[in-house]
DNA sequence: ATAAAAAAATAAACACTGTTTAGTTTATTT
DNA sequence: AAATAAACTAAACAGTGTTTATTTTTTTAT
């Protein structure tokens, strides 16, 4: 009865092998750019082979954001080790900044694109790891009241305004926006310079939220 | 020598009529949505007719891109009727979000999309009204400092990241990022309530900037 | 008014895209 | 060895942005 069990093992390994090369496609050329038949060529087999694991493009794309997520959580988990949770919160920041920098696709995967959200919003009964990203980031907040910093302010809505920062700060970042404004008024610094005192500059805003 | 100058007129009357066409048609479907094809058949052209007044489809894109600026530059401009700085910042932030969730498609063009940046960036001789709000929001800060506020702060790095925090809350907010979080956790308020408070949370931050 | 020149508009094609259908090849079971 | 099931693919469909050759319309000159 090993039989059907090693096809299935071939059927995950070429479904994986979908995903790797969609994956790699997406990174060099971007999402819109890459199409199945590339996708199919890179896997060196027919355009039509690709919808016998996935059912259209959309999904290939869902599965890479669960992956991306799972990998953005990886990347937050090291950070528990941090004992002080204020020093902690602005590691978060870092991470997420220098994570969105690393990977820019995967980035613009779990929070530019609105198509895969879509697709989560369907799924009821599975686990949302963006979800779990967020309250990694609220449960840190929560700790940092405790040690009294921002008094009087709800978790949640702190929770975005700070992840609205981060978010908008790597997004203007990438599409070249804080370049363009940038580089005529700050050209003592380039670019990552600049993204990084400009998140230094949120930091100094939250350490006067202490009392 | 009239007859030059009314073909010219009609020439110029065409182009605009491609543009609003255009216009409309991203603002129902969408840009990636919009075919040429289907701007051609608004205007009861044929598409290859599109190509002899705008170059390619990017073209058309930038000058939707230079009008939306111009849009958002004039929906500041009834602020400067507000005296005091800071209330004035306030105002612009609310006038900000306000503009985002009244022209997604419009603001999706211009702080999004990647496209008509990079033509920006090739046009050296014309003036870029994007930097022109850029320094409305600058020049804001300096008056505020001048009362007080933000004390010891660079006037662009902190322009920088409170232009982060409201294109990162507007961008969260109309992919549906928060809405996706928010609804599970903060359910009492809706939609546009989340933001707002959202907003004033970062506005409470800012007032603690004094001295 | 008529023929020549110029301008404006288009039909048809090209090379792509995601996706589907019908058909062929390969592997397994009887 | 024949029948069945699984895996794969060639070819097509309807769409995309864009280009080229051609036709229609307008203007100019005789």
């Amino acid at each position: 009865m090993g039989v059907a069990e090693r096809k299935e093992r071939h059927r995950e390994d070429l479904k994986n092998e979908i995903l790797q090369a969609a994956k790699s496609l997406f990174t060099e050329k971007g999402y819109e750019a890459t199409s199945i038949r590339a996708i199919a060529e890179k896997i060196e087999y027919s355009p039509a082979t690709i919808y016998l694991y996935y059912k259209d493009k959309n999904e290939i794309v869902h599965a890479l954001h669960r992956d991306g997520f799972r990998l953005l959580v990886s990347h937050f988990e090291v950070l528990n080790t941090v004992s002080h949770p204020f020093e902690r919160l602005k590691a978060m920041g870092r991470a997420y900044i220098q994570f969105a920098m690393q990977n820019p696709d995967v980035y613009k995967l779990l929070f530019i694109m609105e198509e895969p959200l879509k697709h989560v919003a369907n799924c009821f009964e599975e686990w949302d790891e963006g979800d779990r990203a967020f309250d990694i980031l609220r449960k840190t907040i929560i700790e940092c009241q405790a040690e009294g910093y921002f008094k009087n302010m709800d978790n949640t809505l702190l929770a975005f305004t700070i992840w609205s920062t981060m978010h908008g700060l790597c997004t203007l970042k990438s599409s070249g926006h804080l370049g363009h404004v940038g580089v005529a008024r700050a050209n003592q610094w380039n670019l990552d310079e600049l993204t990084a005192m400009a998140y230094e500059t949120f930091v100094a805003m939250l350490e006067r939220m202490k009392t």
